[in-house]
DNA sequence: ATCTTCTTGTGCTACCTTTCACAAGCGAGA
DNA sequence: TCTCGCTTGTGAAAGGTAGCACAAGAAGAT
């Protein structure tokens, strides 16, 4: 298993445990790689080459079966324990987290959260109470943090994500609107709604500039 | 300019956008692709093949002119006009999305805002009043809205989804943890916080199991 | 026991994206 | 005018990802 999976794969793999999920409350016990495509937009090829990556877990005429698929996917991916979680700049976008119910449910606990403001400091939100950001480094190492989510204004954005690091966060979900310079083993994964929102506009201004010119 | 450019490419695109507009506040009038890739975290010949498939925007032995670029990347993006947007489901994201000042500032007007919960119907959230679910056809097309952000809970987002798009929406951006089935013609990015939660832990077990077996 | 039907696992192929490497071009200075 | 230093634009190579097509295998029917 040392070869190494494309961010793609992963993503995949997400999804087709969060259809398995659902297929398994239902009781259903077999699923095809074809179902499991159509549901998740994907092809059934694609599907099987994703998990034949981590070994052979169907049957051949049969499909795989729901339970067994889900716990090795689980498993795949990290998600046999909990993480614990802490919230980086509880503006608009830290406290929507911090009420983000589907996390504890999806196995993420927000243990901790950080604000510079004075005037949050203290403050509970969803059950967390805020903390000042000189705590930041002593709670990490207690609480056993892995995982830091950067909800901070842009300009405070890689500091944070700096000092989380050296507290010995190994991975940051980043809201900010910025590219984090973070060391190779720390894991970094970018939720840039900007950024998504003008990829929109260009396809949506190609798709109009095309269909102009055809007509 | 008929041959399609990548989802890759174009968000790319955005980031040096978003570089290019600091440095021009900044009064600096030339940059390099050497540069911009720097603080985008990409190489330069990445940079100058994206730019490459729109045209030469650069001088030889000089580099880029800082506005110039800069303006040209907005055409290509579709940023010299405004957006209009609205917001299916105001619950945590969507309130923090409506309060989240960047879009004006960045071009995207939030024009409207739906629920389908009554003690939330007539609630002015961030300047804007939310609708009823019933409203949301004719809004879109009184309002003349072009993009969709969808912030429902999970089991409404495909319904709400379809909605906005038979209204007239060309693109949506997708908050709820679901594939969106929508026509080829609609423009969809998913932002789905799980999924790259579950990514990060991926690759930080990955990570450890690997240290664990070269020790 | 054999045949039929179904679905997996996978080698091969096609496509797409990124990187490399260098000629072409620009400006400054002698 | 010629040379030098620098950076672009791009063809070609490398590297990666997705799709195709089919042999292998499993269960049930005859």
């Amino acid at each position: 298993m040392a070869r190494k999976i494309s961010d793609s794969t992963v993503r995949r793999l997400s999804r087709y445990l969060r259809r398995l999920r659902t297929l398994d409350r239902q009781e259903l016990k077999v699923v095809s790689s074809r179902e499991l495509a159509e549901s998740t937009g994907t092809t059934a090829a694609q599907v099987r080459k994703d998990l034949s990556h981590f070994g052979s877990f169907g049957k051949r005429g049969q499909g795989y079966a729901v339970t067994d698929l889900r716990v090795q996917l689980e498993e795949i991916l990290g998600l046999t324990r909990r993480w614990r979680v802490a919230v980086l700049g509880v503006g608009k976008i830290g406290s929507a987290l911090l009420g983000y119910g589907f996390f504890t449910q999806r196995g993420f606990d927000v243990v901790a959260a950080f604000d510079s403001d004075r005037s949050k400091i203290g403050r509970e939100v969803a059950g967390v109470t805020v903390q000042p950001l000189k705590e930041l480094e002593e709670t990490f190492v207690d609480r056993e943090i892995s995982i830091a989510i950067v909800a901070t204004p842009v300009e405070a954005a890689q500091k944070a994500a700096d000092r989380a690091v050296r507290a010995g966060a190994q991975a940051i979900l980043n809201f900010a609107p910025i590219k984090l310079r973070m060391p190779p083993e720390v894991a970094v994964r970018e939720m840039d709604v900007t950024l998504e929102l003008e990829g929109l506009c260009y396809l949506v201004t190609e798709a109009g500039a095309a269909t102009d010119v055809s007509e």
